[in-house]
DNA sequence: TTGTAGGCGTTATCAA
DNA sequence: TTGATAACGCCTACAA
């Protein structure tokens, strides 16, 4: 291992000289600079920077705490959580936590650790650490891009799914469907709440009733979309929409209802939620709301770049727009 | 910070006992080592673990080389490569490169700077290091998860592209099509030079001609599948049969061929390559070869585990099962 | 503009 | 079984 003293040795300068030359050139005289950029390529030197990072208290890791990257979804959120960390001079860390909560809670610790600076929260379970808030300690840099109860006080990024699944129920209700269906996520996660919350006020806007019958819940993958459709299919009540609560279901939708030999949209309008790439292939294409993933991803690491210059900034809460992109699984309600 | 000072000055011991008692407690008296934990308890002490790698002169980081996050196919081996980091006590960096030499470079670099014990290339680019093989220095921990041209020296794992492909060809003469178009890779990347070669391996084995005229070139995306149908369907020559690089692709194919009025499997057979989630959902459901990405990252992370116990271990090579799964856009040639 | 020297918080060697 | 101590490689006052 070459360091820095054999730069200094080589070049013939000190140690100090050296650091110097790494992190503010332009206070080491021109000619020196030179010297030390030579040694530093005779030598092939590479600053090893887990001292540094010792030194300085600073790891330059940042961990991303996701259920699951399998998740296409997500994956667009750590894409861009990456795409301004790499530019900060950031590293990023992945930590898969299955929805676990001791899991999680180690990737907290890590920040403690001095093995990340900060963990960015893409998860539908909360760190002990912050559901915990009569302790006084004060909690390490953390960022929320994900939905969570309300009342907890860290900076985040978030849609406003309420309202943004209003929209796709009054888009079908414009449409003329009457009897609109809902396959919503798993209750326990907030974001499923709230885009189920959002249908329902939906419903109520255009003076439609919102059915029990009429709601199946799924867990946001192909396969319990796929079931939750067969259930309503199967179900006494009649429907000519389905909203979904993401793609993921609405694609599994698509499949049963293909399966029944039901008309998409003849028969039944199917909407999605995410924009998820596949969305614009499915057969048909599909009725969605275009999350901002990527930036939503980028708004949080620059909301925790904010947090680590200056820990007292108060938390803030970023709301993005999302935008309705109507395809064909959705069209006017059969007479 | 309470550092490992203040939990021996606690504890009434010395540091290395301190030390002692986290590394390796057996040989610690059972009584002391209760002072200590009781002092780690007391002062919510957590060790660093920027100071123990700058001491041990490893970060337990392992840095994941891959091109995009966005692509599932891609973020399976992340997912599988984490399963076993975590278990073996490491922790997984994303490396995000967009297939910018530069950028895998700077990933490489890492190593050296200690921020990462090894990299696993997911990518269809090599760093430079790998491919400059007549320097006389050795190589950083790198193992492949990826196709690359021969004669490169590394430890990988892989699944036999050529084979499994030419397995998709002999399912389709067997249903008696002889009019097999496809839709390949970009060329750059071995893993789609493997599978043309497979194709046409497969066309020749069942005599039959491959020709230029039925082939068509995307780069993996829906996008590019999507076109790339319609440019088959426009051409002047007639098909039954198709044969795709990968999922996502033939996805897009589906899309095209439906726009078109085309039925599948009826009027022309869909098949794909890698068997994503998404591909038992199309419409209809896509006949693929399933290949094991989880698996594959699991292995990778297990070659490099051997890899930094013993960096003389000779570099191995694993080659993965594939398995056809026949779903129904694959169906007897039309007479 | 450059050099000296004292940490940063561990681990590991050697004695005791 | 425990303790004293020297690294690990770098950064940064402070002094020159």
């Amino acid at each position: 291992m070459t360091n820095i003293r054999d730069i200094a040795d080589h070049a013939g300068v000190s140690i100090a000289t050296v650091s110097r030359a790494l992190s503010k050139p332009e206070v080491v005289r021109p000619e020196t600079l030179e010297k030390i950029k030579l040694a530093i390529a005779e030598l092939d030197y590479q600053p090893n920077m887990l001292a540094a990072g010792l030194r300085r208290q600073r790891s330059g890791n940042i961990i991303v705490a996701v259920p699951s990257i399998l998740n296409p979804f997500t994956a667009a959120f750590v894409q861009g959580i990456e795409n301004i960390a790499r530019e900060a001079g950031y590293r990023v860390l992945l930590g898969i936590t299955d929805s676990d909560q001791t899991l999680l809670d180690t990737y907290v610790n890590m920040i403690a650790g001095k093995q990340a600076d900060g963990l960015i929260l893409l998860d539908v379970i909360l760190p002990t650490i912050v559901t915990q808030a009569d302790n006084g300690v004060k909690r390490p840099p953390i960022v929320a891009a994900c939905e969570y109860p309300p009342g907890l006080n860290i900076p985040r990024v978030r849609q406003d799914n309420v309202e943004a699944a209003a929209v796709v129920v009054a888009h079908l209700a414009r449409l003329g469907h009457s009897q609109i269906a809902m396959i919503s996520g798993p209750e326990q996660q907030q974001m499923a709440r709230d885009r189920s919350a959002g249908v329902r006020l939906g419903l109520r806007r255009a003076g439609l009733a919102c059915e029990e019958a009429l709601t199946a819940e799924g867990n946001f993958t192909l396969e319990s979309g796929y079931r939750a459709m067969q259930a309503l299919i199967a179900g006494a009540r009649p429907f000519t929409a389905v909203c979904c609560a993401n793609d993921e279901m609405a694609l599994g939708a698509l499949a049963a209802l293909r399966e029944a030999g039901i008309d998409v949209p003849g028969q039944v309008s199917v909407a999605g939620f995410d924009d998820l790439r596949f969305a614009a292939y499915s057969s048909p294409p599909l009725t969605t709301v275009e999350v901002p993933t990527v930036e939503t991803g980028e708004r949080a690491m620059q909301l925790m770049l904010d947090q680590l210059r200056d820990p007292d900034d108060a938390p803030r809460e970023i709301v993005l727009p999302h935008r309705l992109i109507v395809r064909q699984s959705t069209g006017p309600a059969p007479a």
